[in-house]
DNA sequence: CGGCCAGAGATTTTT
DNA sequence: TCTCTGGCCG
């Protein structure tokens, strides 16, 4: 569970005693550095030496003031802001403490934390290195208070907002139907990226779509101020408020930093960009690094501008560019040129590269998505036999992620071990959100979303109607629903039927008797005493399905037991803050091939990539077809996915596709940007007439092969093996040559009569 | 008034 | 394919 999972050696510090309020931002800080260590990156970085060029050397070893590094894909921007971060502490004796680095997710935090640990020994731990969110949100919980934030705030999650949003549209007679939640929830978090409040938002609003989002925003803004929660977005803004009031927050901060890095400058908002103005408004020593051809989130309210305005705001900048890349092949980086070429208005950046020409870009025409995947997962075995390659060197590379599961299928038909890299996101299962639920409560007990959620995981007799009630009176009187709770069971309003009021006090009792045990245990031990406390532990044993959800909550009782040499007082807001901030991401560190979006590629690279779903109304998408400046945005998008590749690229495209809406298979017309390809250095392949999905189909199964548990059998990538479970289709293996790890594998492609290798041993 | 079951709707990308 | 919502039954 990466953002989770962290070991407790190397550079962390021992558990600070005392409470909360006694750390000191240092302190915090250091813990924090500590407290975010992931698993190895997907490629080993390249081993400390020289290694830079002449335009590299001259950003790391630009010294202080203002410096934007430009740079295309590959070209070693990640590289210099690690360089430079040793080169600084180093050469110029910047104290790691004094350098803080922002990056776009917290998985890329994790391998610049790692790159750097790699180069600076001891100290380096006391580097800040995270995003902007939770960078903010760590300063919130400290010094929060000075702009109105609680220190005992919780992250609400997307789920959360999505509720608040449809309860704010039926209230106010609003037809849910026809606003959807989810394009309100769009406009309100770009409006708040843009630093643009809730009355402004409601000036400024034109169309009747705007002013409802304005509307939905004053009720929603207060819900959260009410439930002491903060979305993703008020993290910043909150946190540029606090900096801004150059108060303690400031002096602990901005006056501690003497450096701040930024990488993927092009995907900053506003509020970001203000965030990193703001920390180093009094000397001016920001790095920003970007490459305005891989920008791909405007629709969360990212602003090139920011680039444009960069020289501007910081008018004694250097600007460098990095124009040679050391990722690709040169085959790859001309299918490259060809996609990124034709956009409007761009300014020609050549990158050119000294590495070989390489295979050719391989262009793969099939009939279906189930061919498509048969595809990837067939080729993927055959390269590991063949060439020797390892799991890890595969990525499968998507627009959409519903487009993850017939691979994910086809993978484990092979038995290909994989991870998902984005998607759903751990914490977002409901078994884990109902407990998260409880914790949450017990941090926070004016969260109204917790509390309902936690009063109906499991049923305990308080039904919707019932919390309406609460909430209604709680909502008139301005009290916290735990006191309407209270009240009620008191006798107060609102009136309750005694059944009800009884399973009412019993909760309130049960979440009381976690808070008190909540200042005693540690994280893990308090999940599961909340577990156990809350029933849900009984309800899971009583389901049918059970195991595998009782599985995710030994998962996230696995992730809390990381937290648990922190003090009990803070571990559970600790706790919280990640799980909201990371989702709880699949640690990554075994041998597996990478599935994720173009959007979750960013940064990343792998020897062999392949792009799946090459067609017109997947990539570009057909919601951004209407407008030209998504386009661009999509053309971007697929240009970032050509450039991770390093030794070889697939790109596959289906005839025909299957589309939900019509529940039937329609023809697709191949991808533009497959059309922009230039001949040369390109092979085309087809399927075409040989395997068309109909006949496929209708094919007679073959005899099902069923195996049972114990039996020994064979597989082409992993040898032999023992069936330790089996349906009609799928049996669970364990493989010798995997030093027992089980995988998934479908009956066909395993060979009876292996040797069993677990009774041999 | 709460719980359970059946049917509909969903998918663009994420901190 | 899975998750929410609304209607019906206890
Ligand atoms: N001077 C160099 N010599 C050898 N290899 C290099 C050099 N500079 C960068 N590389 C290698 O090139 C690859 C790409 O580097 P890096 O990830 O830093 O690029 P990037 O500009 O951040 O790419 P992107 O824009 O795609 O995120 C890495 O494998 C890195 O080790």
């Amino acid at each position: 569970m990466r953002g989770i999972t962290r070991r407790t050696d190397g550079g962390r510090r021992a558990p600070h005693e005392g409470t909360r309020g006694e750390m000191t931002w240092e302190e915090w800080a250091a813990e924090a550095g500590g407290r975010e260590e992931y698993g190895a990156p997907p490629v080993a970085p390249t081993a400390p030496g020289p290694g830079l060029n002449p335009a590299q050397r001259a950003a790391v070893e630009h010294g202080d003031g203002a410096l934007l590094i430009l740079a295309g894909p590959g070209s070693g921007k990640t590289r210099v802001i690690v360089r430079r971060i040793v080169w600084l502490h180093e050469r110029l004796g910047v104290r790691p403490e004094q350098i803080l680095a922002v990056t776009f997710t917290n998985k890329a935090a994790g391998e610049m934390r790692e790159r750097v640990w790699q180069m600076i020994d001891g100290e380096a731990g006391e580097i800040s290195i995270g995003t902007f969110h939770a960078f903010c949100a760590r300063i919130l919980r400290h010094y929060g208070m000075a702009v109105g934030v609680p220190s005992n705030y919780v992250i609400c999650d997307p789920d959360d907002q999505q509720t608040v949003v449809r309860d704010v549209l039926r209230m106010s007679g609003v037809p849910a139907a026809e606003w959807k939640p989810g394009e309100i929830l769009g406009a309100i978090s770009r409006a708040k990226n843009e630093l643009i409040g809730a009355r402004e938002m409601a000036l400024r609003a034109k169309s009747r779509s705007e002013t409802i989002a304005a509307e939905v925003r004053e009720r929603y803004d207060e819900a959260l101020r009410a439930a002491h929660a903060l979305d993703f977005d008020d993290l910043l803004a909150r946190g540029l408020d606090l900096i801004k009031l150059r108060g303690e927050a400031y002096a602990r901060t901005a006056e501690r930093y003497r450096h701040v890095l930024i990488d993927e400058f092009q995907d900053t908002n506003l509020a970001q960009y203000e965030l990193a103005k703001a920390l180093t408004s009094t000397h001016g020593n920001i790095t920003a690094v970007g490459d305005p051809d891989q920008s791909i989130y405007s629709w969360r309210a990212a602003d090139l501008r920011n680039i444009v305005n960069f020289e501007r705001d910081f008018p004694n900048s250097r600007v460098v560019l990095l124009d040679q890349n050391y990722r690709s092949t040169r085959r790859i980086l001309e299918a490259a040129r060809a996609v990124i070429g034709l956009t409007s208005g761009r300014q020609e950046r050549k990158l050119w590269t000294e590495n070989p020409a390489g295979d050719p870009v391989l262009v793969i025409d099939v009939a279906g998505a189930a061919e498509e995947a048969e595809f990837i997962a067939t080729e993927i075995a055959r390269a590991i036999r063949d060439e020797g390659r390892d799991f890890g060197d595969f990525a499968v590379i998507y627009r959409t992620n519903s487009q993850s599961r017939e691979i994910e299928l086809a993978l484990v038909r092979e038995g290909i071990p994989y991870q998902m890299t984005s998607g759903t996101r751990f914490y977002d299962r409901r078994e884990v959100r109902d407990l998260l639920a409880w914790l949450r409560l017990v941090q926070n007990d004016a969260d109204a979303l917790a509390f309902r959620r936690a009063l109906l995981a499991p049923r305990r007799g308080v039904g919707q109607r019932s919390i309406e009630q609460l909430r209604s009176v709680a909502e008139d009187e301005g009290a916290l629903l735990t006191e309407v709770a209270r009240a009620a069971v008191a006798g107060g309003e609102p009136q309750l039927r005694p059944t009800v009021c009884t399973a009412l006090a019993t909760f309130l009792d049960l979440i009381e008797e976690l808070r008190s045990a909540a200042a005693e245990l540690r994280a893990s031990e308090l999940i599961g005493r909340a577990f156990t406390t809350s029933g849900q532990e009984e309800r899971l044993a009583q389901e049918a399905d059970g195991a595998g959800k009782l599985e995710n909550i030994g998962e996230l009782f696995r992730a809390a037991a990381q937290y648990d040499d922190l003090p009990p007082a803070e571990s559970l807001a600790i706790f919280l803050e990640e799980v909201a901030l990371t989702g709880g991401d699949e640690d990554e560190a075994h041998d597996a091939v990478s599935l994720t979006t173009l959007h979750g590629a960013k940064g990343l690279e792998y020897p062999v990539v392949f792009m799946p779903g090459m067609e017109e109304g997947l990539l570009p998408h057909a919601r951004t077809m209407q407008d030209a400046a998504q386009l661009e945005e999509e053309r971007r998008v697929c240009y970032v996915g050509v450039t991770r590749a390093q030794e070889r690229l697939y790109l596959l495209r289906a005839r025909t596709r299957f589309n939900p809406w019509e529940n039937a298979a329609e023809l697709s017309a191949p991808s533009r940007f497959l059309e922009a390809l230039p001949s040369d250095g390109i092979v085309q392949l087809s399927d075409a007439g040989q395997n068309e999905p109909a006949t496929r189909d209708l094919a007679a199964p073959e005899q099902p092969r069923r195996f049972e548990p114990g039996d020994g059998v064979w597989h082409a990538l992993h040898g032999d093996g023992t069936v330790v479970a089996c349906s009609d289709t799928y049996a669970t293996v364990s493989f010798a040559s995997r030093g027992g790890e089980e995988f998934l594998i479908g009956n066909d492609n395993l060979l009876p009569g292996g040797d069993g290798w677990l009774e041999a041993a």
